[in-house]
DNA sequence: GGGGTCGGGTCCC
DNA sequence: TTCCAGGGACCCGACCCC
């Protein structure tokens, strides 16, 4: 690109100018004449308000860059030398963190989306295809990406640049159902493999090359072609390195259908990183990418380490702690601990309105729909965020937390309607809903209750045809822990609720509610103590209020015994559990004694408190309570590597 | 000053 | 003809309250 030039010049190639992502090379687009793909682009965007807001957002950029170099011109040799002493020594704590006993693979699956479209309609094979529609594009297969078509590029301009573009409607069940039998493979090698999504994985394959005495190439080999046998004919490439982000980088250098091995040298892997532009790196996307070469000429890695003073004077901390291990070839080794979601959302584009009654049913149907996936996830949030994209692309959120945690519909829609109401008049083209700040207590039992949710909801639906061992896994993968590990940590929150119980015991005993709340308290209280799999069945009877007194009578029993009916059904609460769930079994027993010494011990009338109502009462019981483990901010733990990047700010500047 | 919250931004698939 | 998605995570600065 034309680094200096502003995207107003008066070039006779302004397109040179005009950056999007499409114009990145991605494996397949090798032999694509680059500046037509990048004038087609520009003329097809040009003055519209995408392009306009494009505009603005580089304007913005350049703006920060400008900014950066400025701070960069002040700093005095001595500032720059103290900044060095800093780098040094975070290099050798690096260092001494660097571990290469591992050897963890990255699997990609080759243009996923289309490859699995062409399998199951092969009449598509050797014809350019885009999965998507007009509007964006998911994925295009190898033929389409000659042209320049790829993913996340508007369906309208893929048509331009490839006119006998075929495109096939996105169908995630298909694509869900492929993505099993791969993991079903990567399981073999890797039974606490890390899905980065549908189409991507991570394999410690550390166990399984010294077992087998084979090496990383070896395994790399065999895991790709099973992949390609168990699902009749789709291809995937791997990287094989000593951390996951060398992996990552690898498995994208013989794409599509091949593999590459990084051998686990400190030498190796510092050649390796010398010459890698920073692009390649996850989590340093396109503004990243500028702001370090244009304004610090930062282009490879290895200048990451030789320019690390400038990073550490100009970056957070946090930030310039990654770059400076990007230098050095390090990545995370550890298989990490269970990543639970944070938010669930809903959002829905459509032709720009201003008009009122129009945006509020729109509105109304995202609330549904977000209501309607919290309450499948058993999950109740209290914090809302409207998110709003104007008629000019312009982004805004406005969010608010509530008293209360809920999934209604209704409570979602009332205060989401404020939040819009506020905004008004505004032509707007997109409207989501987020949930986030979920009940903590549901959250920690989650890892076990998604098992137990799956298992009913696979009795209760005729529909189902999916095996145990797959859905399991599947639910396993996408919270990114294995079997064990939901086991273990489910253990680990039994006591938590308990303790916490009890609590909530003493502090509603301090508080007056309406009938209606106590109904929604009860509601919380009974995803606290045995998760969504009763909250459903709770939810089932709740349209009738009798059902629903019986309902809760029946999960509250005094000091009857528990027994598993026919090996699987608690005569207590009648939840089920295969009966080869013996330690979910126990666990749940465990739940019905705790719930009888809470009974004893305070009484029937429990209900948990909210959060912001917690808070105001009395310090030392809000301080007495067991305190979660806050997740670190530069936790660790993270898998993915998503990091974005901030200067310091601007002190006395 | 620390913690919680909100809003904007970046990145990934 | 059609005119730039949707879901999720995380980071940071600003602001407010205690």
């Amino acid at each position: 690109m034309d680094e200096g030039e502003s995207s107003t010049n008066n070039s006779s190639r302004p397109w040179e100018s005009y950056n999007t992502v499409f114009t990145n090379a991605k494996a397949g687009m090798e032999g694509v004449d680059k500046e037509k793909v990048q004038r087609i682009v520009y003329e097809m965007s040009k003055g519209s308000k995408y392009f306009q807001n494009e505009e603005r957002k580089e304007a913005l950029m350049k703006q920060k860059i400008e900014h950066m170099r400025d701070r960069c011109a002040k700093l005095s040799s001595s500032d720059l030398s103290n900044y060095q002493k800093v780098v040094d020594r975070r290099v050798l704590e690096l260092e001494a963190t660097r571990d290469l006993s591992r050897v963890w693979l990255h699997v990609d699956m080759d243009a996923f989306y289309a490859a699995v479209e062409t399998l199951s309609n092969p009449s598509l094979k050797g014809k350019p295809m885009a999965v998507g529609g007009l509007s964006m594009i998911s994925t295009a297969n190898y033929e389409a990406r000659k042209f320049g078509v790829r993913a996340a590029m508007p369906g309208f301009i893929a048509r331009k640049l490839c006119p006998d573009l075929i495109f096939v409607p996105v169908d995630f069940s298909k694509y869900t159902h492929y993505s099993d039998l791969t993991r079903k493979v990567f399981r073999n090698y890797d039974p606490n493999f890390i899905a980065g999504s549908l189409d991507e994985a991570y394999l410690d394959i550390t166990e399984v090359c010294r077992e087998r005495g084979l090496s990383g190439a070896e395994i790399a080999e065999e895991i790709r072609s099973s992949v390609q046998s168990e699902t009749g004919g789709l291809t995937c490439s791997a990287g094989v390195a000593a951390n996951r982000l060398l992996a990552k980088v690898c498995s994208d250098i013989n794409k599509p259908n091949g593999q590459f091995v990084l051998q686990n040298d400190r030498s190796t892997i510092m050649t390796f990183i010398s010459s890698l532009p920073i692009r390649k790196i996850g989590g340093i996307g396109k503004v990243t990418e500028h702001i370090l070469k244009d304004a610090l000429g930062i282009k490879t890695c290895e200048d990451m380490v030789l320019k690390g003073s400038l990073l550490y004077a100009l970056f957070t901390q946090s930030s310039a702690d990654f770059f400076l291990s990007v230098g050095l070839g390090l990545g995370k080794t550890d298989t990490p601990e269970a990543r639970s979601r944070k938010s669930i959302s809903s959002e829905r584009t459509f032709a720009a309105t201003g008009d009122e009654r129009l945006l509020s049913s729109k509105l109304a149907e995202i609330a549904e729909m977000l209501s309607h996936d919290m309450k499948k996830e058993g999950l109740t949030a209290r914090t809302l965020t409207l998110k709003l994209k104007t008629a000019s692309f312009e982004i805004r959120s406005r969010a608010v937390s509530l008293q209360r945690y809920t999934c209604s519909s209704e409570d979602i829609l009332k205060h989401a309607t404020k939040l819009l109401k506020a905004e008004l008049p505004v032509s707007i083209r997109l409207i989501g809903l987020r949930m986030s700040q979920f009940n903590e207590e549901t959250r920690h039992s989650d890892p076990s209750q998604g098992t137990i949710t799956k298992f009913i909801v696979q009795k209760d639906s005729s529909k189902q045809n999916l095996d145990d061992n797959d859905s399991f896994d599947w639910d396993a993968s996408k919270t990114c822990l294995s079997n064990d590990e939901r086991l273990s940590f489910s253990y680990a929150s039994h006591d938590t609720n308990y303790d916490q119980l009890k609590e909530d015991v003493v502090e509603y005993e301090e508080q007056s509610v309406t009938p209606e709340q106590e109904c929604k308290k009860k509601e919380e209280k009974l995803q606290v103590l045995e998760g969504d799999a009763v909250l459903r069945k709770h939810k089932e009877c709740k349209s009738d209020t009798s059902a629903q007194k019986t309902e809760a009578v029946s999960v509250c029993p005094q000091m009857e015994t528990l027994v598993w009916v026919d090996g699987y059904k608690c005569n207590l609460c009648g939840i089920e559990l295969p009966p080869s769930f013996v330690e979910e079994q126990q666990e749940h027993s465990d739940f019905h004694l705790a719930q009888r010494l809470q009974n004893e011990e305070s009484g029937p009338s429990s209900s948990p408190t909210p959060a912001s109502k917690r808070r105001i009462l009395g310090k030392e019981k809000a301080n007495s309570k067991p305190k979660k483990q806050k997740p670190n901010k530069k936790d660790d733990s993270k898998h993915i590597p998503i990091h974005t990047f901030f200067t310091k700010s601007n002190q006395n500047s």
